[in-house]
Formats: C-alpha cells, structure tokens, sequence
DNA sequence: CGAATATTGTCTACTTGGAAACAGAATTGA
DNA sequence: TCAATTCTGTTTCCAAGTAGACAATATTCG
C-alpha cells in the first residue's frame, strides 16, 4: 500500500462524493477506463471500438439494416452513415438497397470483411477473457449480466462458459 | 409489429454475437443509456454530465488541482482547461495559483457555484435514485459497487443513503 | 550554482460524434 | 388517385474531445 487514500488508479485521493453512487458517472468512468485497456491490448490491431462492434454486429447479422445497426449500437444514423462508408471504402462491406423498400440499405461483409473479423475474432476474445481490471471471473460475470439485464440484452445463448477458441484443433 | 422478437430497447432483434459477453461494449452502451436517462430527466437544468461531475468534484476538494481533477475524471487536461475556463467565465469557478507551485492552479467555487450545487444536488440524487432501468434496487447496488471495484473506487463512507435494503445479508 | 529533465497547464490543429435540414421512397387517408 | 405524412439515409454545419507541441515552473544531479 503506497500512500494514504490514493489509489493507483489516477484517483489521486480526491473524494467523490455523491457521485460515488451515480450510476451515470461509474459507468462513464468504467467505459474509459475499458476502452484504455482495449487500446492497451489490441489497439495495435488497428481497428477502433465502434468500428469493431460494427463489423461484429454485420458478421452476425448478414443483411442488417443501416438504420437497425445504427440503433442497436445507439449511433446516430448520421454518423453511421460515415462508418459505414469509410468502411466500404476500405472494401470491408457491401451496401445493397433492398427491392421491396429502396429507401433503406442492407449490409454484407465482403471476403476482405470476413477475413478481417476472423483475424480480429481470437485477439478480442482474448482481450475480452482477460479485461476485467481488479475483478476476479465471478465478479466480471456477474457485472455483465447486470449490465445485460440494465441494457434488456440477451444472455448469449452460446455462453461464456464454453470458450469458442477451444474450437480450432479440438 | 415489423420486427420479431425486438425488445424495446432499440436492439430490434439484432443478435450480438460475442459483443454479448463483451464488458467494454456493455459499459459503452450503459454509459449511452445512462446518459439518455439523465437528459431526459435532468437536462433541462442546463448543466452536462462532464459539468455535473466537475462542479460536484470541487465543490467536494476545495482548491484540487487542475490536473488531478482531470485524472480523476478522465478527462483530457486540454479539454480540463477548456471546461474549466467555461465555467470560469459563467462565474462558478474561481482559480488560484498556488505560492509553492506556481505551474500549477487550484479550483474553488465561488459563492454563484456553491449555489448551482445547491440547487442541482436535489434533482441529481433524485434521478440517481430511480435511474436504474430495468434494475430492483439491490440489482442497482450491486451494479454500482462491481463498477467501483473495477474502478478502484473507494465505497461512499456516508453510504448511499437511508437505504432500507442496506445490509440485507445473504 | 547551472544544465538537463520532468511536470503543469495552454494553444493549435485534428478527429469523433451529433443536430437539424434535406431528398427520395413508402405509407396513409380523403 | 394523389396530396399529406412518415420513414430512411445523407448532407452540412457545429460541439465535444484528443494529440502533440509549447511556455513556464520545479526538480534532479553533475
């Protein structure tokens, strides 16, 4: 233990206060603080938070449309519509414009697309195994299903239980 | 009914896929839905979350530094300086440079922030304590204090209140 | 002491994300 | 049918936040 009521964590012995049981400010905080993380871990990858979760959501969803992902991921269709070009720019997905409603856009991954999510997918779920700061695996369960049940987001039906990597090679 | 199966949430059926059992996308959409909460319900009193927590935090350590109050926060000290001058010229903040370090700057309020905290902490602790969604209460605390011990956030001493579900035991 | 290094806040330029207006397509209602 | 309305994505402009260089002050060490 270093010094009285500093923590390592860059609270340095401040008092929060009332904001100590806001659950708005501790999760802005806890966003940060895992997004540092993620950059820590795997920003090296090149690939940034929102685009990853984009990528994820249309390998998962083949065919979603633009304004349901933008609405799933809570962003704003303005600014979807920017990913979502840079995205196809960089040639990692496809755009088709349905027949029987041509105002709306559906989305694809191209090969370069699944490529890129089965390159990311080990690492993330690497990162995600092991990104739970101070928590120890029970607590970090339990804190994403809270989080889960606060969001009315499905349990995956798969499990974290069951470690998909143990796939490749039996 | 368009969708089958969407909650009402804005997930309109989308699976997630493995983001399910990602902790940094859930905290970044509990930190979105959080904040959409509190501009609904306390938007009106004009003052943003990152203010919220800045005038709270001073008004908390009389004279903290600059910089420490960024740390704490997470917030960028080029943005601190920004945010602070804000609230500098709106009359709320009063900074001083301290006799043995004069790099450095102490935050006070003045008596015009001293009465915005007033006015703001009913209102706040309000919506704080139905800000929990889907969550019963000892959901909610439960969920705080897994997110402050991800954080390393000490425990509020003075408690989250006259809770009467406090210290149910199990 | 005095030169090198570190710290603190600030400045400029840039990126990320949002608000509001818009255009085209679909839907509604007379 | 066809005018009014709603829906979907886009554009433009602006606010929020970051990156990196900078000036001033402190600290370290010869």
């Amino acid at each position: 233990m270093r010094d009285g009521g500093g923590s390592d964590d860059g609270t340095l012995g401040v008092r929060f206060g009332p904001l100590t049981d806001s659950l708005g400010f501790l999760l802005r905080l806890g966003q940060l603080s895992a997004f540092e993380a993620y950059y820590d871990e795997i920003g090296a990858l090149g690939v940034r938070p929102g685009e990853m979760s984009v990528l994820f959501l249309v390998a998962e969803n083949p065919g979603v449309r633009q304004g349901v992902l933008a609405s799933s991921l809570r962003i704003k269709r303005a600014h979807m519509t920017k990913m979502i070009r840079a995205m196809e720019d960089a040639g990692l997905v496809h755009r088709t414009v349905p027949e029987d409603d041509r105002r709306s856009v559906e989305l694809w991954l191209t090969a370069a697309g699944r490529a890129r999510v089965a390159e990311l997918t080990g690492p993330v779920l690497a990162h995600e195994s092991r990104a739970q700061g101070r928590l120890d695996q029970r607590e970090a369960a339990q804190l994403k299903r809270l989080l889960r049940a606060y969001l009315n987001i499905p349990e995956d039906p798969s499990g974290p239980g069951h470690d998909p990597l143990e796939e490749s090679g039996s």
